[in-house]
DNA sequence: CGGCCTGTTGAAACTGTTCAATTTGTGTGG
DNA sequence: CCACACAAATTGAACAGTTTCAACAGGCCG
């Protein structure tokens, strides 16, 4: 992956959110960009840490954990390919979770110093930094209710709604069918559920003709059913500030 | 409540995150402000609106909900006096849930475009509204975790611990003993519990000697059980980005 | 081939829900 | 000051969804 393809993901990123100026493509150009690819697992923050740079995902997924004392997991954010993993970390010095690589991963590392610049600089880049910032917010809020007001089967088909959408509008332009990258214990921790039950759910899906499994690829059968299942409305994704 | 009284308020509120030249502090100053006092349950802003305004709360609290289509509600944030509302209107034009007051609340309105424009001038600014947003959705991520990876008690544990860290750091300054301004029934859809479950787990909480009520006052009776109890660590609040 | 991770299935146990009834508290009007 | 109405809190008993524990199957890699 060579960097000039790599500048043009970000640019292309960031022209998603707002129309970008001419100036600000060329000083994003010329920014200093570290590519590195990481294997499946491979954390790339831990809590606590200061990180010193901002990574941009070119290929691959990454999810963001927390840990409670006696090591339950929660995985609190899924990270696909296009997204900037760590806007936080512009403006808080100390991470609050972990963020570790879903699948093997490509990201493009940009300073700190760098990008905040280049916010300050241009406002259209300081507005589709906040936009990304923003509707993570909205899909936390999302699964907040997912989880705490809603049974297993019904978040389980939310979640994969919400997979199959983002997906179609991200850089990887999937449609009705997709590999899951996740095992069903990462599932479950997603979800706040035990694997075991992931595994029932799924099969219930199945059983009920919204889905068809092959491995780890989903095949919606149904989107309709698996939507009214999920009680799914894609507005928290804010997909309206997609300029596509 | 006079209008000079609330512009300090809200620069006191800046003051805390990032140090503010005097000219942007005369800025602030010289902002169309409209102050509205609310009584409990009205709501701020329902999903799905165009907000015109950003409201500062000076007196009381809020919170924002999201319900399912069969009416059943999670509550995924409390606000607190001397917080923005809804920085999230700032760029995000469709509102993806409902903002409601909690208890009688008083605040004060600016003008979007104003609190934009303000935002591009002064870099100050534009940070400390960043870390008010990426502070919430720190928050979010931990509700996450609490919601889906914790028992009711614990839950619950956690909600009181950080009511009681986030009113000594907001403009109300209680400390051990607080009024919880939320009815068991409210607790229960901030924490993805039944009322019902609420009310056995708050008479835990207290046969354990963690906690006394008296109506709705929260005694914290002994801070560091109820803090192991909570699992309760307070790095996801990011109080070292107060600059007290 | 063996080892290990992931997925699958069953049965029992438990946490939290549901439903329903009762009590307490608070404000209102007589 | 009492009577009444209404919302909130409290309690019990039955029930349901999810977890836990345990065992086994399948696939992949060294």
């Amino acid at each position: 992956m060579d960097i000039s393809t790599v500048i043009e993901h970000i640019v292309r990123r960031f022209a998603l959110r707002v129309e970008l100026p001419s100036e600000a493509r060329e000083k994003i150009a010329s920014l200093a960009i570290k590519i590195r690819t990481l294997e499946p697992s491979t954390y790339l923050l831990r809590e606590g840490q200061r990180p010193q740079r901002c990574a941009f995902i070119v290929d691959g997924f990454a999810y963001r954990q927390k840990l409670t004392p006696n090591g339950e997991r929660e995985i609190v954010s899924i990270l696909m390919p296009g997204e900037f993993i760590d806007v936080q970390n512009l403006y808080i010095e100390e991470s609050d979770h972990d963020i570790q690589a879903l699948t093997r991963i490509t990201v493009a590392e940009i300073m700190i110093p760098a990008l905040r610049d280049l916010a300050e600089t241009y406002p259209a880049v300081n507005q589709a930094l906040w936009i990304d910032a923003l509707v993570e917010a909205s899909i936390h809020r999302e699964w907040l209710l997912n989880i705490g007001r809603r049974n297993a089967k019904t978040r389980m088909a939310h979640l994969l709604c919400e997979f199959c959408v983002r997906l179609k509008t991200s850089a990887v332009g999937a449609t009705r069918a997709y590999d899951l990258p996740m095992t069903q214990e990462q599932l479950g921790d997603a979800l706040g559920l035990t694997p075991v039950h992931v595994n029932r759910v799924l099969k219930a899906l199945e059983t009920d003709g919204l889905i068809v499994r092959r491995k780890r690829q989903v095949n919606v059968v149904d989107w309709p059913a698996l939507r009214d299942a999920a009680e799914f409305n894609e507005r928290y994704l804010h997909l309206e500030l997609m300029r596509r």
